[in-house]
DNA sequence: TATTGTTATACTCTATAACTATA
DNA sequence: TATAGTTATAGAGTATAACAATA
């Protein structure tokens, strides 16, 4: 088997994330969300309401975190569950009005982080960045 | 402030980061590291001896997390510990050749979960994606 | 006094197993 | 029987605080 890759881009993946998800963490003011909410918001935002199902194969987390991590969220109103009248086993979840506004609050902080983490890029090379990893990430 | 970024890009890289380290802790045989793990050797095959305290603030983990992280490869013998005789408070931190043995292996494993994950994009785009990332990552 | 590394401890993140309701 | 979601629990990963040795 003739491989292409040699192993060596994931842990820079990996390195940046972790400076990403740890600067917004530790700039976080009260009544921020957090990187794993940012998430979830995000996933909603983009692929319109989910069963929980849904949430917990695209994460590949398992289903018992996915409850938690969206109990946080429906208590501060950020999210809702409906049941799925065609199967009731079914919770729906679907991104609120205040989640949408918190999701582009965020997206506004991260903005920031962003300038710092990749300031060694041009305008123009963060957009083929951005659009590899779009790429990578839609191609499921 | 005019800001080049809009967030949008490290919620992929973190997603990307997740699905690779995923992978590769999942797909794990008996005797094999952890992400964790490979993160440090990285380290250590890139910049050479190290000072506990440097791979702390590479990191930006705390200290005390360092410590454990080093224990466990100095107990399978991938690292060493030696005091330096200049300041005898620091540990110099070097790689054995058992640790850049099993670094090479653990880059043959990643780099077929990196062939699957990255599957949508042409060797080239591959390449460029690889050095943007790198860029970011020596920025410091 | 300040710094490097260590230990003890608590909090967050994640996986596994057993359960309820519905299909 | 099988599946969606939940609860309880245990194991990693991480941060904070207090400490020993050295500067």
């Amino acid at each position: 088997m003739e491989l292409m890759s040699n192993g060596r881009t994931l842990p820079l993946v990996s390195y940046l994330a972790r400076s990403g998800w740890r600067a917004l963490d530790t700039s976080a003011q009260p009544g921020d969300i957090t990187h794993r909410q940012l998430l979830a918001l995000t996933l909603l935002k983009e692929r319109g309401d989910l069963a929980q199902q849904d949430i917990t194969r695209v994460f590949g987390l398992d289903a018992s975190n996915v409850v938690g991590l969206l109990n946080e969220l429906e208590e501060r109103g950020l999210v809702l569950r409906r049941r799925d009248e065609a199967d009731r086993r079914r919770h729906i979840v679907a991104l609120t009005g205040e989640g949408a506004l918190m999701l582009e609050r965020t997206f506004t902080r991260l903005a920031s982080i962003e300038d710092e983490l990749l300031h060694a890029l041009t305008s123009q090379e963060r957009e083929t960045l951005h659009h590899l990893l779009l790429r990578v990430a839609t191609s499921d």
